[in-house]
DNA sequence: ATCGAAATGTAGCGACTGCTACACTTGTGT
DNA sequence: ACACAAGTGTAGCAGTCGCTACATTTCGAT
């Protein structure tokens, strides 16, 4: 009983996150899946149509850990908002997530299509998710999520490079008064 | 009249910069330089160690630009501090060196260890360039600088990917008070 | 002039890439 | 039972990858 789409694309979402998309290639990834390559080809076209597929599975899938990591309510300072979503984005169960995003957003940088709409989808969901956590009252609730989240990712680039300590100091400070 | 070793490293990290490091295979790296990837092997020992004197480089260069692009003195506040650094910055004559940005940290996540450290020197670099920038009088010079380059980075994240909007938003109310 | 070292060209290895041609089996509708 | 499409295995193509063996040239010191 072979897998079907669906399947295939949880196999191949999990060998993506341990090794990386330059492991991303149609024998791997077919050997992932237990399938062959000559079988990716025919169920999803091209490679290309195959990493799209890829990314958007992946996406749903970091959005529902997102969620997971960080279910309940509202921060009570914009302050708070920052520390509660840094303290859960963090961490090192995120890791192959980030080590992913990275890769996709070094592909959105040269211009690829494919990567390009993964990356903007993954961000506006990823915004969405970061307003429901900004304090209620908060005068300015769309900017407020937008310089969190931008904060957010800076301090997780700052961690992929093993600049950790830079991102700490930066996020101590956010919202703090001056 | 072969060129020297730092002839060569010229003409690829042009290559480089313009094709991305999905392109910085041995022989189109040593087409570029004038020469032939026997040769390119034979100056350098392998493939890595060419990659690593490359980085350091193109991080040289990278760093010339920037005290190019903004040679003159101090910002009068925070706030102008981060938009003067941004403008410099978030101009177009810098993606080429984003593109590359993105992909040494996409390796450097993974745990490559020769873009590990090329990242970490460059963010130390870009670290100490942001704090000649920080206002006098500034009651702490070193966690403004943090700050403003973790907000740097996370809107050079945004840009790459498409999503400049959210990144104009955030450093629009960065500093602003509150 | 001679000798040894540095430099370079040619050719190729084995492994990998995305993809395809061809043959074959399996399942389904009539 | 039969026809036809969907699905699948095998083999291979032309290209690229990092790297190396081997032969040759070039050049400086004696």
């Amino acid at each position: 009983m072979p897998l079907d789409k669906q399947a295939m694309l949880g196999a191949m979402a999990l060998h993506v996150l341990e090794n990386g998309l330059s492991d991303a290639s149609l024998r791997p990834l077919a050997k992932a899946a237990g399938t062959s390559d000559r079988m990716l080809i025919y169920h999803f076209g091209n490679k290309d149509a195959l990493i799209g597929a890829l990314l958007e599975y992946l996406a749903q899938a970091y959005s529902a850990a997102l969620d997971e990591a960080m279910p309940s309510g509202r921060a009570d300072s914009r302050a708070e908002c920052v520390q509660l979503i840094a303290a859960a984005t963090r961490g090192p169960e995120f890791a192959p997530y980030l080590a992913l995003w990275w890769q996709i957003v070094a592909e959105a940088a040269r211009g690829n299509e494919t990567y390009l709409s993964a990356a903007r989808g993954i961000m506006r969901t990823l915004l969405g998710w970061v307003e429901e956590f900004v304090p209620l009252g908060d005068g300015d609730p769309a900017g407020t999520a937008r310089q969190v989240l931008t904060m957010i990712e800076g301090a997780q680039m700052l961690d992929a490079i093993g600049c950790s300590d830079i991102a700490d100091a930066a996020l101590a400070r956010a919202f703090a008064p001056h």
